[in-house]
DNA sequence: GCCAACGTTGGC
DNA sequence: GCCAACGTTGGC
């Protein structure tokens, strides 16, 4: 069992979009190593929902992952914003999978706020200058932030 | 294989 | 809107 944390817009899909969708194919993942996370997950994972490119970046909910990994059909959609005309059906460059909202929380962990625990141990959260939309959470990351609510 | 140019992410 | 950080692309 792994813990994980994944980052949304929310002007894009947010927490509420979640709740109100109930499961969501989490598609449109473009980077390899967040990839190769997602392609490490197992049903029943947790998931940190992490609201990103916001007046308020923070944890905003937590969610579950209800599917195993499997290939992201928005690659295959010459119309979708994701399409990526080299990746071969036989082979396919990219994988999703599903989350299914869990519950949204009592209010935002602000970015700051977990920038200000100590003794978290290596977060890509954290790290200076990350990018990455999809990244491991430790037991004590998970457990720390979610003390904070 | 190197590296400059370019594009994207995401906090501020 | 700015800009730092980082990933990708493509010429050589």
């Amino acid at each position: 069992m792994h813990r994980w944390l994944m980052k949304t817009e929310p002007g894009t899909f947010s927490i509420d979009d979640l709740r109100a969708r109930k499961t969501e194919p989490w598609d449109g993942v473009r980077n390899y190593r967040a990839r190769n996370f997602i392609r490490a997950m197992q049903r029943g994972d947790d998931v940190l929902i992490y609201h990103s490119a916001c007046p308020r970046p923070g944890v905003a909910g937590i969610a579950i992952i209800a599917s195993r990994p499997k290939p992201d059909p928005t690659q295959f959609e010459p119309d979708s914003d994701h399409f990526d005309p080299a990746s071969k059906r036989d082979d396919p460059r990219w994988t999703l999978v599903d989350v299914r909202f869990v519950r949204k929380l009592q209010r935002v962990i602000t970015l700051d706020e977990i920038k200000a625990l100590r003794g978290l141990g290596d977060f890509a959260l954290t790290r200076r200058g990350n990018r990455l939309s999809v990244m491991p959470v430790s037991d004590r990351q998970w457990q720390a932030i979610l003390a904070l609510e």
